[in-house]
DNA sequence: CAGTGTAAGCTTACGCCGTAAACTAACGCG
DNA sequence: CGCGTTAGTTTACGGCGTAAGCTTACACTG
């Protein structure tokens, strides 16, 4: 009925599902509208796709799998790096991923499935952690704590545009009206504000961190939890 | 028509979408069914909610104030305490929290809103900074670290279970099956792994490395965003 | 006490959504 | 040619959020 050229495909409804989300955010993706952007009718997307949830998943593994595919113009193998460079540039390249994809912000921190995407990040991280002679245990950790960092940290500054956007409480802090309630935060939130170099802060912070757990370099364990459960529990 | 006592209220409402949602998941909250839980019509929710986005908001902000706000067995005063201890023992409360009501992971992560709740959170974190001797330029950045950490690393230990449970890969990662395409984290995914160890340990790396930067005591940065944009750019 | 304003809750309705099931039309291959 | 297979369509169902208008019951006033 229609050429091969312009026929359906499991990654031509991803690629467009893409696209979508990107050029109208997450809330307009609806089957309905993305069968029209391909020119087709909704349910003949699910000839190549199982469903919704199926596509989000895809969605989410396709921006996972950015943070750790090297464009064509890298060179260096990752092993001729040294991994803290390693671990900072996936960490970067997640950042400037979600800034660029915010609506997959929310998707990442909800959508555990593992596709290809989210293990082969897993085992650039691991395998980076491993040649810095981490332990398998403290690699795991690490990769954790890797993934935490990005996910939660990368994510926020991923949103915060829409924050000042939404915040109507922001901007009586700002014209100090709050001060009184919250002295603290009526100084800092007019600090000048460069979210690149905080994320860097951050990532530098993580992988000191990292190296420091390695070695055994962190101090004695604070307690704090010990001394929390007891007064919560 | 109906006594005082069982009279609908912005709180009752809250309440009820809180207990609904820990009971049946996120996805079950719908207006209907919440006012169906309160023996009530869908659109009579509307005369005490602006429409379910502002529910979710609410929602949202009633779970981060429970990261600051102290139980009723908690007697000493916040500045009594090291700023350690306290900045742990938020980041501890929160991740508990988000154990308790796995439903908020996703909401903390996609919505900004600036209410009550997350207002106190950000006061309570900056505070203990700025009596640890914290610039305000400084504590800003912390906040953030902080927070990003929780909504990152706790959110993710958060989904954990249902990652597991979802992952049809994993069995197949377990298995040794793809120990040649992941040889790494096939090593790494048979550690045992408590995950309240693992976030102390996430805490303290957070505070520490905080101490160390007030301190000055960082290394060196690593230029590696730097060297990933010059290659990527 | 009747009369009335007002707020709480209800009814109806509209346009979306995801998708199950059955249908049709084109192609590959014997 | 015939026929299974596959891609795409049609129709339909139940559910969603919520706009608009209606009913009811109470709180006051005169």
């Amino acid at each position: 009925m229609t050429t091969p050229r312009d026929a359906l495909s499991r990654d031509r409804v991803l690629q467009a599902a893409l696209a979508l989300a990107d050029a109208h955010g997450l809330e307009a993706l609806s089957m309905r509208r993305l069968g029209t952007e391909l020119g087709v009718e909704a349910m003949s997307l699910y000839r190549h796709v199982r469903g919704k949830e199926a596509l989000l998943d895809a969605m989410v593994d396709a921006i996972v799998l950015q943070w750790v595919t090297e464009t064509p113009t890298q060179t260096k193998s990752p092993s001729a790096v040294d991994w803290r460079a390693r671990l900072a540039e996936i960490m970067h390249r997640a950042h400037d991923t979600l800034l660029d994809h915010p609506w997959a912000v929310e998707l990442v921190a909800a959508r555990p499935q593992v596709g290809d995407g989210r293990l082969r990040y897993a085992e650039a991280i691991t395998a980076a952690l491993f040649e810095a002679g981490f332990t398998p245990q403290l690699a795991h950790h690490g990769l954790h704590i890797v993934d935490g960092t990005i996910t939660g940290f990368s994510a926020q500054e991923a949103r915060r545009p829409t924050a000042q956007a939404l915040g109507d409480r922001v901007q009586e802090l700002c014209d100090g009206r709050l001060a009184d309630e919250f002295p603290s935060i009526s100084v800092t939130i007019r600090e000048h504000h460069d979210h690149g170099e905080e994320y860097a802060l951050m990532v530098d912070l993580v992988i000191d961190g990292l190296a420091r757990l390695r070695d055994g370099r962190m101090p004695p364990r604070s307690a704090a939890r010990a001394n929390y459960m007891i007064a919560f529990a």
